[in-house]
DNA sequence: TATGAATGAGCCTTCATTCAT
DNA sequence: CATGAATGAAGGCTCATTCAT
């Protein structure tokens, strides 16, 4: 793999063919799987040769971790400002299920990659940024669940437990998901809010009787 | 692979050495992923040599429909108990999470590759069968929430998205469970079921406020 | 690449197919060299298989290695009860030439790989191992020359220069001796040895003049 | 390749850059082996692209061809001419010995790669030219020894040994020496004549009692 | 019966060289 | 002239599985 060119024009050609890459790599992966897919497999999704591909990856391996990287900043980005923002918990989460699951949608091959193959990701020397950006995403998500529990608008039995359930149903989501079908992603987000908003409302009856 | 003895004596330790490969190599298959686990590991994990263990397995494949198809099984059974006994739907919806929650932790290693291997398992000859096992465990969910929404124990907006979101959650929960952790199965069955049961209740306050 | 086996029996039997491998190894090595010796005229030349192959071996690199290991211990240990009997200095050189000759003699392919393939050689993690073992069996011809000088055997100029020509003209050995040709292991040990006690004699002619 | 400018001024430009191609890839070759240095970093030595190396050189092997090119008819030209200039026997041999080494003194890497490289070059189409200068220049050594024994300056049991003994050790040098040392290529060069006139002294003491 | 040496297709990757731009 | 993306054959190596002993 030769350093990309620095010359912007050629940079721009070459981002972009890698790209391309990394998507088609992203779908097959996403289809039959990382091990089932061999270089000679991606090599006649690309249309490039053998040499021709090691231009823009340094190995299979690295491969992964390209697909990885660009799932995950975006999305933190997003995140963050929506964390920034004071706005009330309950909007807060919302915003970010809409965020995270268009983001989803948009990179629907990615995520199941991102999903299945735990064990490869794992066990690159870049696992532990990944791990770390992961657990910034998940750790605001725990922050605007306690911010919903400290103003009174929800009342968590569990937090933990809550935050776990969350993003069980989102990251499940990518295995059953399929765009254009009876529900888009906003409409999701917002049965997952609803779900989360409803489950643990400060003042249902249940909730007010128990009190 | 030889033929299983057929003197029960000699079945009896066939079987108990069997299950004990199997559930060695669910271990491996949970800790470090099908593929970057050799036979060869498999061989000292369970002290057999090469030929010993093929006296048990056919194929390394094989193993791994073995690991799901002792897996389903049981717990299926269980569920068609507590679908055919007409306990009130909330009632039923508790049971089959308490059981399904206790199948996971009794078998979460076997319970983790089966979540992690799609990919393998879904290339199975075996698969269909499976499948057909999954599919009816899920429809026992659906119908009991379908059972919920008629009797006006539930108002599910979303009846499809209800049971992705649980299938979500519970699904999700070997990646994070450990047992002896501070939740047990049981623990975490009612949380997820107090979860669905005040996310969907039929006389919520804002549910009766936006009807 | 599995471990030995270690039941003796099985053990003696893969040592020699080891050996078989090795020497063949060094043969096509010391014909051809490294780089232009494949794997596969590796296989043709012990008429193994590529799985076989690595049965005895952990990687070619390895080969190398295994062809350098096995070379320098003998002629080591040879060296060393050379030296530590305390025999008249150029007794003691005329012995640990005649070892060494017959030492490259009876391993001459070894020698040829070992000689031309220093690069690869310096590249492997044991390199550090093998230059102290080659430095030792310099530092033994170095105290048996200063051992001839103290005692007045031999009257050496430059005695590090000596040295190195003991070396070159010895190490250059391999690349034009052949077996079974008119001279043989012992003749050129002793046209060596004559070579160095005549040029260094003490009691020379013009040694005495230039006294 | 292209052919090389014919215009004077730009052939002059042209050669100049080759020379340092060359001279840089005889130092790569020389610190990691012709092997383990690629085009690649052939390019990064030279500050050339892909395609600018190629208007130099025709070929990897091609370079290989060229550092030895360069490298044999200077010292080859010098001596033919000691060899025709009919002085003594012993001043030829140490006006040889002092071209040799300042000539490996001036092409250290150029010599170190001749030397580690044989297996390549071997395999070249060009290489029976270069084994024919080679061979002529040792055949000049071998008749200044023949004269010093046909006029009695010399006694040499064994010619062939004694020339073989010589070319190992002026073939050694280059892999210990390295310039600004405490021995500089003239000093060795007498090291090794009188190493080689002492040996074979026709006058020595024991040359004479030994007879 | 139990062993472990052997199989061999297929894997991922490299790199000297070319040629459209 | 110069560029650097692309070539593609060949490389070393793996590993689930078999079977002679």
């Amino acid at each position: 793999m030769p350093s990309p060119p620095s010359r912007p024009a050629l940079r721009a050609r070459y981002d972009q063919r890698r790209r391309r890459v990394i998507d088609a790599a992203a779908h097959a992966f996403a289809q039959r799987g990382y091990h089932a897919t061999s270089v000679a497999a991606l090599l006649q999704a690309t249309g490039l040769t053998a040499g021709g591909l090691y231009h823009y990856i340094a190995t299979k391996d690295d491969l992964l971790m390209l697909i990885c990287d660009e799932l995950i900043d975006p999305l933190l980005d997003r995140a963050r400002a929506i964390s920034a923002a004071q706005d009330p918990p309950q909007d807060q989460l919302r915003e970010i299920l809409h965020a995270w699951l268009e983001h989803i949608e948009a990179h629907l091959d990615h995520m199941r990659v991102f999903q299945q193959e735990r064990h490869v990701i794992e066990g690159e020397p870049h696992w532990h940024e990944i791990r770390a950006k992961r657990r910034e995403f998940e750790r605001m998500l725990d922050e605007i669940l306690a911010r919903a529990q400290e103003r009174g608008v929800m009342r968590i039995p569990d937090r933990r437990l809550a935050l776990l359930a969350l993003l069980g149903m989102v990251n499940y989501t990518p295995q059953w998901f399929h765009p254009g079908g009876r529900l888009d992603a906003a409409q999701i987000a917002d049965g997952y809010c609803d779900l989360m908003l409803e489950a643990y409302a400060a003042n249902s009856l249940r909730g007010s009787e128990s009190a």
